[in-house]
DNA sequence: TGGGTTTCGGACTGTGATGTCTTAAATATC
DNA sequence: GATATTTAAGACATCACAGTCCGAAACCCA
């Protein structure tokens, strides 16, 4: 079974986490990054580049430079992120590939499914970067990483 | 966003529902399949193929031949198709791909997609593909891919 | 001004999934 | 038995994603 985020996307998400516990507006280097969440190097670099394209990000260049959430935490909500690497399709296509499945022709699965989907949708919606950074925090960071 | 089950997955579903509205036991070419689902021939071939091998599907070679499901349409469910080509591990991986996450260590989001995850899981385990392929019968096959 | 540090941007490689092609094996019909 | 038809099986090609590498640009500090 095929998972419901790309890898790209799941370091993202780690990644602008980890920059949630950090003290607002403090730029933190690609190699802390790196070192403390365990992703590629450069890997990571592109990632954080294409977020800080958006806005979700900011960047400095130079030594004290680095990169720092571009809005406060609470609101950055978890579609922000998903959306910014993986795009959303998700809420529109048949979970079973049929070309044609729509409301008015709905395949065998479509309203389960829908309802499924929305769930996922609202839930990715409702969780902002702070609370769930906050939940983390309870524990050491490498830890709880869970 | 990434989705649910691989290309093959889909093109699997698709298949073994198209063989459900055939009478019991008649076999159907690739062929056919291929025609009416719109799958590349070689590639649907082979995942057939690979259903034959875990007995899902029964296949005959030489005119006449062809594919037919290896048993009832009632005793074969979603997940049956689902778990041959994709396996189950996204039953067990987390969601945000944090290496550590577990029940003992839970991440932000564990508890509400380990339970969305269990109504996917329910919904593939309880969806049989008789009662499946029914629902599509209802218009013509091809606009009924919805 | 110059050197070191950091992100930026593009090109490149590796890998797995998707898709194609060809030959062999099995089967039905004549 | 010969031939046509169909699946079986493996090699090959193509493509998207994952990951690497390098030079340039921006920035800080001495």
């Amino acid at each position: 079974m095929s998972i419901l985020f790309s890898r790209q996307c799941e370091y993202a998400i780690q990644g602008v986490l980890y920059l949630a516990l950090k003290p607002e507006g403090e730029m933190t280097s690609i190699k802390e990054l790196t070192k403390r969440l365990d992703i590629p190097y450069h890997f990571l670099g592109k990632i954080l580049q294409r977020l800080a394209g958006t806005g979700l990000l900011t960047s400095l260049k130079g030594p004290t430079g680095g990169f720092a959430l571009g809005r406060k935490a609470k609101d950055i909500t978890l579609f922000d992120v998903v959306n910014a690497i993986d795009g959303s399709d998700f809420t529109r296509n048949c979970v079973m590939g049929f070309p044609e499945c729509s409301g008015k022709n709905p395949c065998s699965v479509h309203d389960t499914w829908g309802r499924m989907r929305d769930e996922i949708y609202d839930m990715l919606i409702r969780k902002n970067i702070a609370e769930m950074a906050k939940d983390m925090k309870k524990t050491e960071y490498r830890s709880a990483r869970s």
